[in-house]
DNA sequence: GATACGGTCTGGTACGTACCAGTTGACTAT
DNA sequence: ATAGTCAACTGGTACGTACCAGACCGTATC
C-alpha cells in the first residue's frame, strides 16, 4: 500500500459501526494536527463533504466536536481554523512525571498497594459499576509521588479490572495512561475534574510525611476512553508545597 | 399577566434575532434548574418540539449545548436527565457570573475600590511595567462576588491604565472582559493561571464574612491580549463553599 | 412464573433543501 | 487612488424525511 494508497484509506468515511461524525471527527483532528499550523484554515465544511462524500450537516458534527475539544475555532465568512496548542500544560495536562521535570525536580512513584476489589459507591457509579449486571471488580491502586524523594502527593485510583486485566503485573511506577495505550488500546480523551481544599487525616498524612491537618488541594478525576468510563482516581496533593500552573487560551478565559 | 401567561411568555419561541436553538437552550436550562430536580427527566425531544413549535433538529441542537454546559444527559432508549448541579463548568471557563448562574444561584458583585496606582512589583512584573520608560498607574480593582447575597471570593486585580484610560467610569459590576473588548478593543486571549491553598488574613476574612484563618482557594491570573500582558487578578474562594468542575479533552488529560 | 415477541416510547445517525449573514476580492466608476 | 458594488466564498440557522438502536411495557405462550 502506498503512502498515498494509506492517506487515502485514512481520508475513507465507511458505512460501519462507527458513525460517520465520529470518522471524520478522527480524520480531521488528524489534519489539524499532522498537516496544519495553528492558525492554518482547515478546508471548508463545502470541501470537506466532498472530499468526504458526507452531508454537511455531518461535517459539522465533526467539527462541531473538534471545537468543544479546543482544537477548532469557526469565524463567520472567513472559515474554521486550528487553536493554538496550550504553551504550557493545563491543570493537569502535563502527567505528575513531567509537571515535575519542568520544575526542575526529579519524579518517582511509590506503589502502595495494588489489588481487585468491589469499589466503593462512588467509584462504581462513575465507572458506570453500579447496576446489576455491569457489577465486579476493580483494581484500587494507591501510590505516592515524589519530587526529589519528597512526597507530594497521593492517589488513589479505581480501574474496572474487566477493562484492564492483569494490571497489577504491570509495571505501575510510570504513566497509567501509556500502559493503558499500549497494553490495552485504551486511549483516555477525556475527563470530568473537580477540585477542592480539605486538611490531611493521619493516613495520608503519614504518607506525605506532613503534620496532621495540612492542608490540601484535592483533585478528584473521572476519565473516559471513547465514552466509557475508565479511570475514578483522587490526588491529594499537600497544599503547602505544591501550586498548579496552568495557560488558559481563549475559549478558556473566563471573564472577570 | 397570570402565571400561566408568565410560562407561556417563558415558553414561546420567537422569531427574531435571537436564534432558535439559543432561545430553546435558555428555557430548557430553566426547566431544568426550576422545575426538575437532578435525575428526573426533561420532556422527550419530541415532545419538546411540539410544545415549542421547533424542529427535532432545533431541540437537539439546544439540548446538545447543554449537556456540553453539564446541566443535562442523554441516555438512548431511556430519555434525557437533569444532571447534579455541582458538575458543572469548567475551571474558569464561564464567568463567575456565568458560575453561580449555572449553579442555580444569583450572582452580583460588590465593587470595594477602583483606584490608579503604582502598582506593586509582581504586578508590575507580570504586567510589563517594572522597566523604566514602562513605569505607570494601572487601576487596582478590588470586588467582592457574591451568590445569593452570600460572599463567595474576594478578588483583586491590576489593570494597565494607559490600556485601560478611564476604567473607573466604567460598570465595573460586570464582566471586565466585555468592557474590555467592547470599550477598548482589547481581547482577552490567553492567560497563565496559578493557584494555591491558603488561609485567610483578617481583612480578606472579613470581607468574605468567614472567621479569620478560613481555608481558601486562591487563584491568580495574568492574562493576555494579542501578546501583551492586560490583566494581573488574584481571586480569593471560599475554600469550604466552593470547588471547582472541570472537564479536560484529549490534549488536557495528564498520565496519571 | 418465565420467556419471547411486538409495539411504543426514547435518543442517534444521516441525509437533504433553503436561506441568512459575514468576509473578501475583483471590477467598475469617479 | 479611492469608493462602491457584486459575486463568490465562508459559517450559521432552520426545517424536513427516513431509518436505526436501546429501553420498557403489555400480552401471549409454555
Amino acid at each position: 500500500m502506498t503512502l498515498e494508497d494509506e492517506q487515502r484509506q485514512d481520508q475513507r468515511i465507511t458505512d460501519g459501526p462507527e458513525p460517520k461524525h465520529i470518522q471524520l471527527s478522527a480524520a480531521v483532528a488528524r489534519l489539524a494536527t499532522e498537516s496544519l499550523t495553528p492558525g492554518e484554515m482547515i478546508p471548508s465544511e463545502r470541501t470537506l463533504m466532498t472530499e468526504y462524500g458526507v452531508s454537511r450537516a455531518t461535517v459539522r458534527k465533526a467539527v462541531d466536536s473538534l471545537i468543544v475539544d479546543g482544537l477548532l475555532r469557526r469565524v463567520p465568512g472567513k472559515g474554521t481554523f486550528v487553536v493554538q496548542p496550550r504553551l504550557e500544560s493545563r491543570l493537569h495536562l502535563a502527567s505528575f512525571t513531567q509537571d515535575m521535570r519542568r520544575r526542575g525536580l526529579h519524579p518517582t512513584t511509590r506503589l502502595i498497594s495494588c489489588e481487585a476489589v468491589e469499589p466503593p459507591p462512588e467509584a462504581a457509579a462513575s465507572l458506570g459499576m453500579d447496576t446489576p449486571g455491569s457489577r465486579g471488580r476493580a483494581w484500587a491502586l494507591t501510590r505516592v509521588r515524589c519530587a526529589d524523594g519528597q512526597p507530594i502527593a497521593v492517589e488513589t485510583g479505581w480501574y474496572p479490572a474487566s477493562l484492564f486485566p492483569d494490571l497489577d503485573r504491570r509495571d505501575l511506577a510510570g504513566s497509567l495512561y501509556d500502559i493503558f495505550s499500549a497494553d490495552y488500546g485504551v486511549l483516555i480523551d477525556a475527563a470530568e475534574q473537580t477540585l477542592w481544599g480539605e486538611a490531611a487525616d493521619a493516613p495520608t498524612a503519614r504518607m506525605l510525611e506532613a503534620e496532621p491537618a495540612t492542608p490540601l488541594l484535592v483533585f478528584r478525576r473521572v476519565s473516559h476512553a471513547a465514552g466509557r468510563p475508565a479511570e475514578h482516581v483522587v490526588s491529594r496533593y499537600r497544599g503547602d508545597r505544591y501550586q498548579v500552573h496552568m495557560s488558559l487560551s481563549r475559549d478558556d478565559v473566563s471573564s472577570s
